[in-house]
DNA sequence: AGTGATAAGTTATCAGTGATAGATTATCAC
DNA sequence: GTGATAATCTATCACTGATAACTTATCACT
């Protein structure tokens, strides 16, 4: 029992650029709303007030205009590990300001995070190299940073691992973890999650950064 | 381009019981080598040896037939973990071992750990929420154990941690994160394997465990 | 203004999906 | 045998992502 969404009325044609924008933005709402395969591309189309096959001239298949989003949404991972990064010195508390930095978005953009590193790879490998591998790469990318600061601890002998890149995997993979278990298991009894977040960013503080 | 599996002659009706689990296990096999959404429930069907619509007598809908495999998988990591209790004692080696058990376990069973972690939940919350929450029941056993031994590290004051639930799910995370993304993403150019989940499990008992 | 090219959008339709209805067959107690 | 019951079938539904073929709006250029 879904409220379906107000269709747009139908707009001048030949707008081009601004159409595109226009469907990603009506794609977001649902998805958000009702998740990524609750939504078919009819209601895409409707909610975008153009017919479906019209969806099929800007992206080439649905997997292509999620891809899209994430792209657009690991834009502001980006953003916010420059922003991060302004006042960034190599000290303890910035880099539990910059492990929250990471799960809060994985928490606040949960389908892109899941396209980029929680979709099963399929079998002939056509997502992966097609289209998750765009959302993969934007998502890899915008992690560079990360391995910019633990290179940097590294560099001040703040770090009990002396393998930054190997630094980088472990806490990569510890973050991605806590994120994906949050996002994929909700119903799961967890304690209370600001507690949690703030144990599990101690937790990795201490096992990956000098005492002190 | 997918060779079709060879559709298994019509068994004799009335074998009730055991139907049901060759379903499951044919479900499982496709499954493994084709990835979740690729599987229909017609193919499923006929590596069987049944009619489509035959599936419903057993299950009420697709998802609460992976519901059963993922309460599979999960009973078969609580076994592995009830094993490594065998020759427990609470130290830093037995912690150590502890992780390694569960990392092993997603590494040699991944298509198992991909249906217990990895799937995506429908937005709805049904997947989880209709099975009664037996899903759920099993993950919370397979967790008891790991619990089972925090609780025991903290009343031997060898936790950093003094909430033992609280430092069990975050060491969960921590190895689900390190085990699905080498599951999901084996493309990716990882550091060498055993020195990564070395230093993971190492990161890990500095993080969680005093010193000594 | 008129004309043709092009871009953008349309309707009609495809094969494949999960799921359901109702008829049909096998099995077993009596 | 016979009826009841359980298991399974065929046929079909509404819906999905995607494609083909046709139509319309826009614009440069005569």
């Amino acid at each position: 029992m879904k409220a379906p969404l107000v269709r747009s009325p139908r707009k001048a044609k030949g707008q081009g650029g601004e159409r595109r924008e226009e469907i990603l933005d009506a794609a977001l709402s649902l998805f958000t709303r009702d998740g990524l395969h609750a939504v078919s591309t009819r209601q895409i189309a409707e909610a975008a007030g153009i017919s479906q096959p019209a969806l099929y001239a800007y992206f080439a298949t649905k997997d292509d205009l999620i891809a899209d989003l994430c792209v657009r949404a690991f834009a502001t991972l980006s953003a916010r590990m420059a922003a991060a990064k302004a006042d960034w010195t190599p000290s303890q508390a910035c880099f539990d300001k910059a492990m929250r930095v990471y799960i809060d978005f994985g928490l606040e953009n949960p389908d892109a995070y899941r396209v980029a590193f929680m979709i099963e790879k399929s079998h002939d490998g056509t997502f992966l190299a097609r289209t998750g591998g765009r959302a993969m790469q934007a998502g890899v990318e915008a992690f560079g940073a990360f391995l910019g600061m633990v290179a940097d601890l590294q560099a001040h002998g703040l770090t009990l691992d002396d393998d930054p890149e190997r630094l980088t995997q472990t806490l990569w993979a510890a973050l991605h973890g806590l994120v994906s278990l949050l996002v994929a298991r909700p119903e799961f009894p967890w304690v209370e999650r600001e507690s949690l977040i703030a144990a599990h960013i101690a937790m990795l503080r201490r096992g990956a950064l000098r005492p002190g």
